[in-house]
RNA sequence: GGAGGGGUUCCCGAGUGGCCAAAGGGGGCAGACUGUAAAUCUGUUGGCACCGCCUUCGAAGGUUCGAAUCCUUCUCCCUCCA
């Protein structure tokens, strides 16, 4: 099936420069394409993971994408949806982040034997003359018009430095260079991107006289149309290390009903007809939808295994079983539990669950803490070893957070 | 460079010498209702040895019995002019 029917289908799409063109190129030839991610923290997050599912779709089609390290832009900084300038990143942070991307993506993007390559525009980026760079590629860019962009509107009313500015040039020549070495054709990214994507297809033409392409995906978004991904600890996280596999299967178990289509069609590879099947299902039942829709990512970004575990952790602390093993858990010495440990001390100090002193005794006078089921009704309740079972024991913050504790 | 206006707790935003850990809203957390959903309602939302104490209102000093509020210096931001 033509990769762009796929995309079309799942509900990628959302805009194109020539959507003829784009479907006739996809279905005659092999397509070198590029997509671009800047190095702004050390993990990739669920905000790349959309693009990075629709990269996958391409390969499998047989096309071949270039992962476009923004070793260079990150030195700038896209201002597109931000209200501030972020913080500016020292080269070695750049280059550490890079190097995590890379091991990331090539878990989800086959780089075997060419099938897709990685490039990292520092390489060019950096070695740029300024002089040379306004007088070949500055030329071709209208202020007037770049201030019209929706992008730089709502910059304008904040402030917009001329580093950020720039931007947008630098990555209408990552493309120009792109098209130059790998003859690209083809740029795809989030809807965020369409004007800096209409920038390098522009350059492209006017240098070089050819049509190449843009394709823009939609951005994950809930249905109240705020960015999916951000919970209160931050983003969601495709580094187990950042976001735990449980934590990570959590969040889509838990997503709103209004969302379930378009997760499962954006960021599972379920065939179409199964996803229809799934977010048809109406009221409790749609938990179901929920379940395979976590499980299934969870898989694609952390392997089967800890799929599983995550789905078992989380259907024994709901059903109320507390079968244990597959949750979140901490290890405490036993000594620690003879004379009886407070209740507070544990989950603060020892389990690091809840922040402060302050904020436990705000849950317990709220009935939000639990041992095994049970509310927790003191502040000064002790934790005994008879509260433990088969050397384990687990704690219930509010509905939905389980953790437990182990023995040693 | 000149003139003016600002920086308040997670965010927005009140507060112009004691009644301010600081109104209101948003967000968060917890509870009720549910389907580990949404909406709604209730409580809560700096820390701690919690009817008390400690640390917060851009930074550092100062005035005062007492400062987020007054003064000085510094710093950052915005607007207008150049």
């Amino acid at each position: 099936m033509n990769a762009f029917n796929v995309l079309l289908e799942r509900g990628f799409i959302q805009q194109t420069t020539h959507e003829k063109e784009i479907r006739e190129l996809l279905e005659k030839e092999k397509v070198t394409f590029y997509i671009g991610f800047d190095p702004t923290a050390d993990s990739l997050h669920v905000g790349h993971f959309v693009t990075v599912m629709a990269m996958a779709h391409m390969q499998q089609a047989g096309h071949r994408p270039i992962v476009l390290l923004g070793g260079g832009t990150g030195m700038v900084g896209d201002p597109t949806g931000k209200t501030d300038m972020r913080k500016m990143m020292t080269p070695e942070i750049i280059e550490h982040h890079v190097n995590c991307f890379k091991t990331q993506l090539s878990k989800f993007i086959d780089f075997n034997n060419d099938a897709a390559i990685v490039v990292n525009n520092a390489d060019w980026l950096l070695k740029l003359n300024y002089i040379d760079f306004l007088r070949e590629i500055g030329v071709h860019f209208s202020v007037n018009r770049m201030l019209t962009a929706e992008c730089f509107k709502q910059r304008l009313e904040k402030g917009l430095s001329f580093l950020e500015f720039n931007y947008m040039l630098m990555q209408s020549y990552d493309f120009l260079e792109l098209y130059r070495q790998y003859n690209c054709k083809l740029q795809l990214g989030g809807n965020d991107q369409w004007s800096n994507i209409l920038g390098g297809v522009e350059l492209v033409r006017r240098l070089h006289g050819d049509t190449s392409f843009g394709m823009t995906f939609s951005l994950l978004t809930n249905s109240e149309g705020k960015k999916m991904g951000k919970t209160e600890n931050g983003a969601v996280w495709l580094d187990p290390k950042k976001t735990s596999p449980y934590d990570f299967y959590q969040y889509w178990r838990n997503i709103a009903d209004a969302d379930v289509k378009k997760c499962l069609s954006l960021l599972t590879f379920l065939p179409i007809e199964e996803v229809n099947a799934l977010s048809n299902l109406e009221g409790s039942e749609i938990n179901k939808a929920k379940e395979k829709l976590a499980f299934e990512v969870t898989k694609i970004v952390h392997g089967q295994e800890e799929a599983q575990k995550a789905e078992e952790g989380a259907k024994a602390a709901f059903s109320g079983k507390g079968a244990k093993g597959s949750l979140p858990t901490t290890e405490i010495a036993k000594s620690e539990f003879e004379e009886g440990l407070n209740i507070i001390t544990l989950v603060v100090d020892k389990m690091n669950l809840v922040a402060s002193r302050s904020e436990a005794r705000r849950l317990i006078e709220q009935k939000g803490l639990k041992l095994e089921g049970k509310s927790v009704e003191s502040l000064d309740q002790l934790v005994i070893l008879n509260d433990f079972t088969d050397g384990s024991l687990m704690i219930q913050k509010g509905k939905k957070v389980f953790h437990q504790v182990d023995l040693i």
